[in-house]
DNA sequence: GTGTAAATGACAACATGCTGACATTAACCC
DNA sequence: GGGTTAATGTCAGCATGTTGTCATTTACAC
């Protein structure tokens, strides 16, 4: 979804039909399963919001989400990681995984290496490509993370941090 | 993505690749950029659960995620949505709800009810079909939502929300 | 060690979602 | 009111993601 395309610049203008669940005020008093339902749909909301902004971001560097997805989460871990263990990470199935890094092997972006805990399931690296595509990223992307962070108390960002593992745990 | 599926059951289980995003504990000094890139990544994954366990609850119901989200946001909005309205709740472009939509109608699940502000954008909303299968959706749904915060504070809900709403806002 | 269960790779079929494009209608400014 | 801009419906092409399946390898309990 791009925000910047034509067709799709109406998702972002005014609303003659209101939108309720955006306006809303968070109801303080309401039960927590409604809060919790809320909190869903606003996470899919969410979701959607970021998967523009990033590409948006990352179209001069010619990343699709999908791509842009796994070098962040491949940059992001310190141990390396396999494809079902990026598949995880990114809360998605390890063949859909399988095939974007295919294909990026293939466009040289990242590369199997030997694994030395598991013989058979390759480690997944940033080639030199991958790393230098790896640096555009960040270079659009700190500034990004600074700039929309500002206005937010830390420890909010912390709270939601620690909820959103909470769930994560859950449902794993 | 099915947790219950064999083929995917991996995404969930041990893994001798540790993962590190999902360990380590909150960063209390991490700046607030990697706090912010982190918290992106938790929600990405913490997406994929989340439809995972949708499926997973309403594959009774014969719904797929894409249909339940779209009953899910008609039945939270009071005053009536189009079709891009939910696409905007769902964070999705028009054109991916339309074709939803238009197949939910064929299957008697949704009607196309006159729109008195908008001549030509009809308002989706639920046939009697589709009111029965969202009772049916609730009777799975309203449990797991309260079992799944039993032990959450309301508090860090409402400021998770009240987070996730203002970040909405600025993508928007 | 051995047997069983879990994890992984691979492939195919299918569902979902996005982008681009175009015509039509509605909203808005003057 | 008239002209301009935004919003909507529609279609087509393509990228992404899921599910199911099977063979193979690894991990683990005994």
């Amino acid at each position: 979804m791009a925000l910047s395309a034509p067709a799709n610049k109406p998702l972002c203008g005014g609303d003659q039909i209101p939108v309720r669940l955006e306006k809303r005020e968070v109801p303080v008093h309401s039960p927590k399963r409604v809060l919790f339902l809320d909190l869903v749909l606003s996470l899919f909301r969410l979701n959607g919001l970021l998967i523009a902004e990033g590409d948006a971001m990352t179209k001069q560097l010619g990343l699709t989400h999908a791509r842009w997805k796994v070098i962040g989460a491949i940059a992001l871990s310190s141990a390396g990681l396999t494809v079902p263990g990026i598949a995880r990470v990114l809360g998605q199935s390890r063949q859909a995984v399988q095939r974007i890094t295919d294909v990026m092997v293939e466009d040289g972006l990242l590369l199997y290496t030997e694994n030395p805990k598991h013989k058979r399931s390759a480690l997944v690296t940033l080639s030199e490509d991958g790393k230098e595509t790896y640096n555009m990223l960040r270079e659009v992307q700190d500034p990004w993370a600074i700039e929309n962070t500002e206005d937010i108390p830390t420890e909010e960002l912390e709270t939601t941090l620690r909820l959103v593992r909470r769930l994560i745990k859950k449902f794993n």
